[in-house]
DNA sequence: TTGAAAGCGGTACCAC
DNA sequence: GTGGTACCGCTTTCAA
């Protein structure tokens, strides 16, 4: 292994012919089939695999394209890298994901470097978008794609949610099913979904005619065993016939502390997460619970991003996908 | 946005110097602090910054490194990748992740040409291994590590798990706890793991002196649906005290089937998983699961190249990661 | 120290 | 149709 990998030149000698000819052949701009012939044979004798390196330098034009996110580990994002995977292969780019780990100067560098550097392309999921984020849009040398929210006064290709409507869908829901007392255990306020999550949920609250309880809401960081301790704080401390939980991670640690407070889902307790990752379907009893889609985001957005590519130069969109709400067993 | 990007040249002509000096200052490779001021303030006013594909074709060395798996939304994979990503980035390297599908075609050719362009290195977690895969890995021009078994005489650093030893010790396990009728939902036969942790499931009814029933043996395809499918198949068909998954997800599969039948676990039916993914630990009841040591595997394997990228020919290495068993409420 | 120039491995234009 | 050659943007000798 490791052994030098042959140049066009090497292929041109074996071959006989000069490396523009082996170019061309390689590259089907020519009508000599039997040129084509001797080349591929000198080809397949040496193993000889074009430098994508060379060819990008040459071509302006890497067959690479990003997706910068928070943290892969993410199922929500995970849903978007395997919608944008296979749209862009097919297109004929390899995928880079980087994850930020939650970091905005990291994530202003990826805008900074990576967006002009080795990829054609960049879908970018920021966390929070800071001025630095929007100077860095501004100066991009490659189409950007923005899943989440945006300024209104930044001109570049959005992608988002809802989760304000979302969460009042949950709640609403909940309250059709016949709840009166809804908890709702929220991730950090300080967040931008921890925030629209908790404006949908008063929402929801008001559309229903029900009031808000701060007893009711508590506020946990999006992971299980926190949301589990947030649930059985909030459930022991007063009245609830239904959880909302921020995402399903919560909701997931909402069932735990319901089972072990001996109260049954949904007859005692409904229950509705959010996010819809296959962890919901997966639980026991299965977790109703609203899509953002996640799945639906990431498609749009590797395609917008592919027309970019492609030099689509229209005004920029900004998409916003509906949430839907699947309801299973936990608050049937 | 989608300006042109400034050159080398470019930053010369406004620092006045020569392109040569600006490359200089800019690797730190001058002792004139006038000059590197001038440069940087060139660069600054620009807004320059270096092609990384230029620099590439000239050093030889593009700075990225593959992973390729079968599937980024498998959790093991994924724990992997959280492993590999900081050992990397902190060594200046990005990761591109390829999911292969589960085609080996696709993955013989990432093998083939990314292997030879655009990384550094590649670390490959091969679902089968076929003679075009061994061919493939002789003919490499950059460092390659395997994880996962590869036949011997192929001298590849390889980072493999035990689930031989794995699937053994949760028969074993599952035995000690009373259990005497313990089934098998494995995943395809044909694969690398699906075979191993066969042969482990055999080799521990025979060290507990249980006979080998067919009828508890069945198989689905490592995934939620399937698993759930292959147990109720083999609840329904024989007499069963504990069941053994091959992967969590059989194993959440078989929770569900359970359930529906009406058998409690771990009372009636005994239920041990493998992987030890979060899906374990937040599912209801709690599951026992065997680890295979994902995250130290990946680690192990980001080290192992980095050594690899930086010139070490030491003769390959093979290290085992142990299994470990996490006992949960579903096998107590 | 500094600048000129020769590539790295391709592509594509240009004469022939 | 084919081969010679000028780049693509950078690094790195080599002289001055």
């Amino acid at each position: 292994m490791q052994r030098r990998r042959p140049t066009i030149h090497e292929v041109a000698k074996v071959a006989g012919v000069s490396i523009s000819s082996v170019s061309r052949a390689l590259n089907g701009n020519t009508s000599n089939a039997e040129m084509v012939a001797r080349v591929e044979a000198a080809v397949q004798q040496l193993g000889y695999v074009p430098s994508q390196v060379a060819q990008s330098l040459k071509t302006r034009h890497t067959a690479q394209v990003a997706f910068a996110m928070e943290d892969i580990g993410n199922a929500a994002y995970l849903e978007m890298v395997r919608q944008i995977q296979p749209v862009l292969r097919d297109a004929g780019y390899r995928l880079l994901l980087h994850s930020t780990g939650a970091d905005v100067e990291d994530e202003v560098s990826v805008l900074d470097s990576l967006s002009q550097n080795y990829v054609d392309g960049l879908i970018l999921c920021p966390l929070r978008v800071t001025g630095r984020h929007v100077a860095a849009l501004r100066e991009t040398a490659v189409p950007v794609i923005v899943i989440g929210l945006l300024p209104d006064d930044v001109s570049v290709d959005n992608v988002r949610a809802d989760s304000r409507v979302g969460a009042r869908m949950a709640v609403e829901h909940l309250y059709a099913a016949g709840a009166r007392r809804i908890a709702f255990i929220d991730g950090p306020i300080d967040t931008v979904p921890g925030e629209a999550r908790y404006a949908g949920y008063r929402a929801g609250l008001a559309a229903c005619g029900l009031p808000l309880d701060d007893d009711l809401v508590e506020f946990a960081d999006f992971q299980f065993e926190s949301g589990r301790r947030a649930a059985r704080e909030v459930l022991t401390r007063t009245d609830v016939d239904a959880v909302f939980g921020a995402n399903d991670l919560i909701a997931m640690g909402t069932l735990h502390a319901l089972r072990e407070l001996g109260r049954t889902v949904p007859d005692d307790v409904r229950v509705v997460g959010m996010d819809d990752t296959t962890l919901a379907a997966t639980s026991f009893p299965p977790l109703s619970s609203v899509s953002l889609g996640s799945a639906d985001r990431g498609r749009i957005a590797a395609k917008l991003l592919l027309a970019r590519m492609n030099g689509d130069d229209s005004p920029p969109e900004r998409v916003t996908v509906p949430p839907s709400l699947t309801i299973r067993e936990s608050s049937r």
